[in-house]
DNA sequence: TCGTAAGCGAGACGGTACGTCTGGTCTTGCA
DNA sequence: TGCAAGACCAGACGTACCGTCTCGCTTACGA
């Protein structure tokens, strides 16, 4: 979340209850406020915490906004539903659900553009986010391919690629639809949706037009 | 763009350099600072121009940036390469390209963002961006369904959400490869993507786990 | 008081009536909280005035207050009381009366304490204070000229040399029996120390104990 | 200096040692930094001392100074020079040389400044620096009436009143002279301030003016 | 051709948040 | 219990932008 200097044995020790109460605030005051018009000071006020104190653990609204909406996603689960598509489908319905959160949707979509301009915050989000939840493509794609949904990987290489572009597809065509396309993804087009990824992914090459 | 009391007839008219030299000066900005520090006095600065003409035009820096945006993805064109496939790869390096100017990636994020808790301004979103480029889609799927690539549509609803849901996945998958995991589109990438789309927009409803 | 770029015409003007009350304003924060509470902040607020306004014609607290309080002092006069000794008991018992003010004293001694390290403002001190009160040592010394209580001075060096020792020995005293023994200034002290004065300043040349 | 509950006995004593590293601490902050960015922390981190040490012997920045500061007045001493102006025009250099230190003049005028509104501070500057340099007006007239100098004291409240006008006309001229004024206290100003100071008490009550 | 209404650049205005700093207090662990 | 270290709350600092408002001037239309 935040370093400190490993050395530093005396003096007081840094409050942990107070970590918890800046991040709830945060999360209470983008629900409230949104990200622009959300201020360092007043998540303090909120957090019953003065400003240094916020100011000794995060370098700014971007370090601790992307903490305080990473929490969130560690809610996603990948209960086994008995098939790949209602795998998918269950996963993109609970990732929808907290996208269309308040306090992840503005927060979320600021810090990344943010960091289009800043490689330390965008290393931030990878870790925090991107990273921590690409666990549920994994562990979908070796459930599926447990069950013989989906044949065994040939290369770790190709392995890894093909997750990454799940990734991105899943995710950015949620993100993309709540808020961009500003529409509901509701279960008629998560059933849609994952019809044509499966497809996408299981067809035989019969690469049509160029067939 | 920006209106004006229709019943204004008299007076000096508003210049109409100022508003090109605004809309230049604002992805000059863009590119230069990035959005968040990107600041209308600084834009009417670089525009040789007082911070009133510019208020006289746009109420604020998300109208202001949402436009100099949109006239970027005005390049996009769908020449026909003789394949859906080969249409779709190169409309997506198009758009990757686009995406990938500093002048659009912070800027284009940034109003999402705030488009989030601002209605107008989502729609100013929708109207000036989304629905201008959702032509690119249609565009193609009625040259494939010309060629024979894709069956006609069955009716005009389906239609319409098939197409939403293309571009959703589209754009959805480049934005978030390119901001969100901050991996370059390249041609390997765009060849798996287009394979994936392509084969479940056509496959037979063969779906596996469900079949 | 405070320059400007004397070549600026264009532009909105300032305001002067924000000049007026921005010193009212900084006198009634000295009574109210003396020189050590005093906040700009607070005092743009009492002027009805924002912080930068404040700022933009005022470097900080130490300027803004020397002026403040320099306009206190322009209410000295010099009476002609018929004699040289009235005129001083007169004058002393007007300065004492002006120090006695709180919102004179706290923040004349503060100014007077940061001129010690800071040399622009020695000078402002000097200029707005010092020396546009040494008229009444002047005025008062040719006023008694003229009754012939006082020779005429033999040279315009010693001349001066004399009024600032005047000046020094009559502030001084004053200002460190108010401030610092802080006892009052009442017309029995005052008597007294005109006496001292006068006969110091008229006796005939007799050192005492060096005779 | 500073009290301390009389009963402990118990638990660790005091370091006697940190006492005299604060004080020196301080002068030396004041030196470097002058009273206005002079900072207990700072001051605390010179010493080798934590900030608690430091208030639990002070109560702030204003007590701290004026111990500090008056230690170094305990310097003057008024050597027998065989006359009453030979012993003012020493004791006066000796005064203006330490006023002249910037650890006595920029920390002395603050705390009186500071003391104009709070009685318990001004009581300590008194007590501390004004009547424990009293001492040197008592001696000198003594000394002076031993000679013969100056006449004995018809009564003690007489006395009194001119030991304090004494007092205040030479530490408030040399004072103004120094910090107010600007200017140097040489061998020629104070022989012409000790010259019409003597004239001014051992003259004949020819009050010339109102003779 | 001339009046007039709106546009224009400049910059001051009242606000608000920034991120930093200091003042004093409180909480650790060690001596 | 005292002490060094350092975190804590509170709040002022001086700066930067915001979006609005005067200024004095310019420009095009229409009478």
């Amino acid at each position: 979340m935040q370093s400190r200097s490993p050395a530093s044995r005396t003096g007081r020790p840094r409050s942990a209850a107070a970590d918890a109460a800046i991040l709830a605030a945060t999360r209470e005051a983008l629900v409230d406020l949104g990200w622009s018009k959300l201020t360092l000071g007043d998540v303090a006020t909120r957090a019953g915490v003065a400003k240094t104190t916020l100011y000794r653990r995060w370098a700014g609204k971007h370090e601790l906004v992307v903490d305080a909406v990473a929490e969130l996603f560690d809610a996603l689960e990948l209960p086994d539903r008995g098939s790949l598509a209602a795998d998918i489908e269950g996963v993109v319905l609970q990732f929808a659900a907290i996208l269309a959160l308040p306090e992840a949707k503005s927060g979320l979509m600021a810090v990344v553009a943010e960091a289009t301009r800043d490689d330390a915050l965008r290393e931030r989000v990878r870790a925090s986010v991107v990273d921590r939840q690409k666990r549920l493509v994994l562990e979908g794609r070796a459930r599926a391919q447990a069950r013989g949904e989906l044949p065994p990987e040939p290369d770790p290489g190709a392995a890894a690629r093909t997750a990454d572009l799940i990734f991105d597809m899943v995710a950015g065509a949620v993100v993309h639809r709540t808020l961009v396309s500003g529409q509901p993804v509701d279960e008629e087009w998560v059933r849609g949706f994952t019809q044509v990824l499966l497809r996408g992914l299981t067809a035989q090459s019969t690469r049509p037009a160029a067939g």
